[in-house]
DNA sequence: CGACATCTTGAGCTGGCTCAAGCGTAGTGG
DNA sequence: CCACTACGCTTGAGCCAGCTCAAGATGTCG
């Protein structure tokens, strides 16, 4: 689950910014020379899995990108009840957006986390309008997610949410080269499926079967195996107006800070 | 639908922000000379009501503040099913956060925008960190209230979740002022509702009914009037770790692109 | 190899949906 | 000034996607 990918030269320019930020930003974190010789200093963390990394309410001094291993980031109501606002893979900001955290953010598997003072990304984004642009894009990146999330759960059946999930990660993954034989490693048990998806375990259960038995895809045993990446695109929705979604907006660049 | 509270003295400074940043970025939207000295001039615009600002996968020149009126970010599926991500209310950030829109953006009433050139804030942001501060603490804030309705539509069942969504709004618009005798404006339809939390506009209507019945709040005729807050808020979900969640944030400073 | 978490499947229930109809109100045009 | 239309609100009735409860089966880890 290692970032192999991002040891690839990297000939884009940061300037024109793009999703690609990610490779630059996960290359800082693997700690090869960057490209926009940002100075700093991204101290390496390893959290075992099922754990915290941190916890709503946590004012943080750090700011976090996970170099591999899955987490996710969730909320709780006071009953109980658990909602799964996003999963986070290799190359992702980990966060938190604010200082202090809007959620809790847990560890699927053992992760690996590359981490610097805030104080040095407020410096750093000063002299580095590139680097201020990356992480607006990440936020903008996010945002969308949410909002493809959002629409999921209000007007998506399950069979549909479902679907639109796996494709979702899957373009994730590849952005980041870890699928492998079109499937990739799914650390995710279907009860955390059903918080992500606001379905209960049972319906998540039928739901994959379904999606299995009718050759779109096969969840199970830590990895999801894409059979028909174009039928669970369709069953995913009649939606998504242009490719550009899935893509995560490879066609945006040059937000606020934009780089000169 | 003004914004009157925010003419009142503004004796916070942007260093610290907090989600007060909003009234800085509305009193650089009505005119006044701002604090933070940025050169940034701010055009006026009007659109009337049940338009759209803009389009999903529109590029847009220009960066948006909603000076009055009711806004709301939306998309459609394929086969026309809509869903309703945000309202957007006096003070509110219009975006796009990305230059390419990922949503559309249509007016609920006639409204009246501020709006600069993208690359104008670019320039700013490099000279007035406490500039970029206040947009990526919006950024966050809209993130936070996205993770929050995603919440909603994930583990809350309709009583809850609308209930939540009138509590949020009753939060926001006391915020910026627009809170008279407990009620506020609410140009919002039943099925404008339905397509927000996810349910059909019968059961939204059945849903009021019972707020109403139990002596909650009323919603019609345009306004939405809060008869017991408390109640609301804990029907709304035992949920909410503390207060935190309601202002939406003021407890926050210190995002990235720290003020000096 | 025991214990515990996860997955699977059956059976019955229900929150919210769909369909359908009636009503009030605001325009709009003749 | 009134008819007409359109839109939004309201309510009834029946239905179904997804839920809950229950009970095995299958891992998997110390």
């Amino acid at each position: 689950m290692k970032l192999q990918a991002l040891a690839a030269g990297q000939t884009d320019r940061i300037g024109n910014v793009n999703i690609d930020f990610l490779r630059h930003i996960s290359k800082l974190a693997t700690g090869c020379e960057n490209e926009i010789g940002m100075p700093i200093r991204l101290e390496t963390r390893r959290i075992p899995k099922h754990h915290d990394i941190f916890a709503e309410g946590d004012t943080l001094r750090d700011v976090m990108f996970l170099r591999d291993g899955w987490a996710y980031r969730y909320r709780l109501l006071g009953d109980g009840r658990r909602h799964i606002v996003n999963f986070l893979i290799p190359g992702d900001f980990v966060g938190p957006y604010f200082p202090t955290a809007a959620h809790f953010c847990g560890t699927l598997t053992d992760v690996t986390l590359c981490q610097a003072p805030r104080s040095d990304f407020s410096d750093a984004n000063r002299n580095y309008p590139a680097l201020a642009s990356a992480l607006e894009a990440i936020m903008a990146t996010e945002y969308r997610l949410l909002s493809e999330r959002l629409v999921s759960l209000g007007r998506r059946n399950a069979r549909e949410r479902m679907a639109h999930l796996l494709v979702e990660l899957y373009e994730r993954m590849r952005r980041v080269g870890l699928i492998t034989d079109n499937s990739y490693e799914f650390p995710v048990t279907q009860e955390i499926l059903a918080d992500t998806l606001g379905l209960s375990v049972v319906h998540v259960n039928r739901t994959l079967r379904s999606l299995r038995e009718d050759g779109f895809a096969t969840v199970g045993f830590g990895r999801v195996c894409i059979r028909d990446l174009d039928g669970l695109r369709d069953v995913a929705g009649a939606d998504e107006p242009t490719q550009a979604h899935w893509s995560l907006g490879t066609s945006a660049p040059v937000p606020f800070a934009a780089a000169s």
